[in-house]
RNA sequence: GCGCGGUUAGCUCAGUUGGUAGAGCGACCCCUUGACGUGGGGUAGGCCGGGGGUUCAAAUCCCUCACCGCGCACCA
């Protein structure tokens, strides 16, 4: 054989490194990212269908963790394919302050550095953590650059850019005149660490076995596992019909012994007690407990507070005024013992606290006058259309989770007394605590009572603000973008924000545009270490995606993330498994060398049909498995996809059809050799362009080197059509 | 307590209308063949968590139990 006149990069390795670089620039300087440009250019129609993908805006306190890279994986090649079928196509990148989770890794930071929050100027603080957020956000978008993300850089979003703050504004102002959105006292869980108030999702339950204690209260026995909240304990509570304690009536004063003293304590009749439970008698803090704050309110029984913000007593504790509860419970109960009214203790009772999901705090509910969102009514519209299966979930039994929650659904408290975010536009009354919707920033009197009023320092939960996300981007309600491309397609994101972030924009959407926000929910699993355990900083076992995606070329880790994940599912992430696709992308690039320099004298015609009896099979095999694959695309089941093709590629072409090529290639009739030589062409072209939403860059790359006439770059490439094989046949 | 998952080869996991179990990695044995040793050929390895049921036929459908995750929950 003579010397291959082929392109000489092939006949050296596949290089990731030299190569990935170069190519992201081609895309992006091709303006193709860009729907509009796609259209100004003539690769799709003006009036082709719109598909929409918003991405999930990146924190941007950090860098990109492994997670990261999944997502950037599976929503490039969601939108790299439809791309291919000619969709106007919107993959619009963001980011996002993250509020509260930005301030805890920014506390962190002034931690490290001797310094703390409190006693910072407000103004100082939002500078700095304003300053830390861009710098990490040019850091974030190239990696996402790297690792291969096709968005459209020209409409990107920050959750505080000013259409996205003036979006926010308008729906809060909207819910207020709907009067879903109150101010009002209520119990709030409090993280004396991080001196703010959350919802109820931001709390993680901790099962813990602590001493439980029976305590004398005058002739009752009440128990307890926080002593130090009975201080004010004033209404002792029994349900009505409890037998063993007829003889006392609702109402009834009783004079009895107490920690500080002698006290006299009310007889509360209620049925929202469970008489099976301990003694059936038990005594009400009505500011520190959610049940009792009920029954208090019900009943307009009098509400004192025992525990100031920091965890500390207040002045009602007596001698114990300014200890911590930590340290003052023994401390109670040993004055508890020494009075004689301690009955007895329980060493191991088993149950649930509430503690803070950042820093393991235990929450002290506290009774706050904050901004809560009326739920019931949003969520009932959203249990409508999921009942109706407009929108579809990946894995489905996110429906039933999400149907479950959204039926037992709580007011959402959305004032964070924290300064990293979307600051409330409202006024609060100095007098009696009235909160206004102030878009305008002239409000000077209270409404109500006319008292003096101040601005509320508080800003959004950071949920609130990407609770209209779709929408916000898409420059609601006026814009083309949005009339064009809204609602969008597919909203592609982790499991554990089912609650968080994806319920809420349902919900949201549905109100403020009155459409869902999206058709498809996409959840993908947590990505953890080999040994199939979290992912964690003090664990020491994080994976830096681009670590591997040095090493190992981006491709090589994008479809070792999609093989074999299904969605829903947790991931573990084996450097093996990457490694050997890394070996994949170099097969993929030996087969060109072998398929190009074997047809240098054959002119590939993607029409040709003058096929042998043994290419008409071949084909018709491959033509299959082209219908099955993109099947099974449009069904989302990529993890299926990428082995089917990785395997059609190797065992099939490589180790069977190329084999048996190269005696046909060599010894056949002209028209064997023309009919293979076709073939061979003709079947790479379409691995390829299947391949090329898995493994952009190797794809690309070759696309370059192929010898097809009038070609675009790959990305813009139709996905290939298998209506050819009954003509063959 | 309620809800949702999972349990398949040594490891990580596929298995979508029920029809004699699959992939990758790993292990072992061969092959210095001209696309590629980042390769090629081959072998071993699974009563598909236990027990019932439906069926001609169950990893697949139903029931039940066990174990492992994860959510939710106002039990003082």
């Amino acid at each position: 054989m003579t010397e291959p006149n082929i392109d000489p990069k092939l006949l050296k390795p596949y290089d990731p490194k030299e190569t990935e670089g170069r190519i992201y620039k081609l895309w992006e300087e091709s303006g193709f990212f860009n729907p509009d440009v796609c259209i100004e250019k003539g690769i799709i129609n003006k009036e082709a269908e719109a598909f929409t993908l918003i991405m999930p805006p990146t924190n941007a306190n950090g860098s990109l963790h492994a997670g990261h890279g999944l997502v950037m994986t599976i929503e490039d090649l969601i939108v790299r394919y439809k791309r291919m079928h000619g969709f106007k196509t919107l993959w619009l990148p963001g980011l996002d302050h993250a509020g509260f989770e930005t301030q805890v890794v920014y506390e962190r930071k002034l931690e490290k550095e001797g310094r703390t929050r409190f006693g910072m100027d407000r103004n100082d603080l939002y500078k700095e953590i304003l300053d830390f957020t861009l710098e990490n956000s040019s850091n974030i978008k190239n990696q996402v650059r790297r690792m291969g993300a096709s968005c459209d850089w020209s409409r990107e979003k920050f959750t505080l850019d000013d259409s996205i703050v003036k979006t926010v504004y308008q729906t809060f102002k909207k819910l207020y005149d709907d009067e879903l959105v109150y101010r009002g006292n209520r119990i709030v869980s409090w993280c004396t660490k991080h001196q703010t108030s959350f919802s109820d999702l931001e709390i993680k339950d901790e099962e813990r076995i602590e001493p439980y204690y029976y305590l004398k209260y005058g002739p009752f026995i009440i128990s307890t596992s926080r002593p130090e909240t009975k201080f004010g304990d004033k209404y002792v509570v029994m349900h009505p019909d409890d037998k063993r304690y007829m003889e006392y009536k609702d109402g009834q004063k009783i004079d009895l012994e107490w920690i500080n003293g002698p006290i006299t304590a009310t007889i509360i009749k209620d049925k929202n007690l469970d008489m099976e439970f301990g003694t059936g008698v038990m005594t009400i803090t009505p500011w520190h407990d959610q049940v009792d704050f009920e029954i208090a309110e019900r009943r307009g029984l009098e509400k004192e507070q025992i525990i100031d913000e920091n965890g500390k007593l207040l002045p009602i504790a007596g001698e114990f005024a300014g200890m911590h509860i930590k340290k003052a419970r023994s401390l109670i109960i040993e004055k508890l013992q020494n009075k004689g009214l301690v009955e007895k203790i329980d060493e191991n009772y088993k149950h649930v606290v509430r503690t803070c999901y950042k820093c393991g705090t235990i929450l002290e509910p506290q009774i706050k006058n904050q901004w809560f969102i009326k739920m019931k009514p949003l969520a009932l519209r959203a249990l409508e259309i999921i009942n109706q299966d407009k929108i579809k979930y990946i894995p489905d039994h996110y429906k039933k989770i999400t149907i479950h929650w959204l039926e037992n659904i709580m007011d959402w408290n959305i004032s964070r007394q924290i300064v990293w975010g979307i600051p409330i536009p409202a006024k609060i009354c100095n007098e009696c605590g009235n909160g206004m919707v102030d878009l305008e920033n002239n409000i000077i009197k209270c409404s109500k009572c006319g008292g003096s009023v101040r601005k509320d320092e508080d800003t959004f939960d950071t949920w609130f603000s990407s609770g209209q996300w779709p929408f916000a981007t898409l420059g609601y309600p006026q814009s083309n973008d949005f009339k064009t491309f809204y609602p969008t397609d597919v909203m592609e994101t982790a499991g554990d924000l089912v609650f968080f972030w994806v319920s809420r924009m349902i919900m949201l959407g549905l109100y403020v545009t009155g459409e869902i926000p999206f058709k498809i929910v996409y959840y993908h699993g947590m990505v953890l270490d080999a040994k199939g355990q979290k992912m964690s900083k003090s664990k020491g076992n994080v994976i830096d995606p681009l670590t591997l995606t040095d090493k190992y070329g981006t491709d090589a880790f994008r479809i070792g993330m999609i093989v074999g994940n299904t969605p829903g599912t947790s991931l573990s992430l084996s450097e093996d498994k990457i490694r050997a696709y890394k070996n994949y992308a170099n097969k993929l690039w030996n087969i060109t060398r072998f398929v190009l320099s074997g047809t240098e004298n054959i002119n590939y015609n993607e029409n040709f049909t003058d096929y042998t009896e043994r290419e008409k099979i071949l084909i018709k095999e491959r033509d299959e498995l082209i219908q099955e694959i993109t099947k099974e695309m449009d069904e989302y089941k990529f993890y299926i996809v990428g082995e089917k093709i990785y395997h059609y590629t190797w065992s099939r072409f490589a180790d069977v059809i190329i084999e048996e090529s190269k005696e046909i290639l060599l010894n056949e009739t002209d028209n064997d050799k023309e009919s293979r030589a076709q073939f061979l062409l003709d079947t790479l072209t379409k691995i390829l362009k299947i391949l090329h939403p898995f493994m952009p860059f190797v794809t690309e790359e070759i696309w370059g080197l192929m010898p097809i006439k009038n070609k675009k770059l790959l990305m813009v490439e139709k996905w290939p059509k298998t209506e050819r094989s009954e003509v063959l046949s």
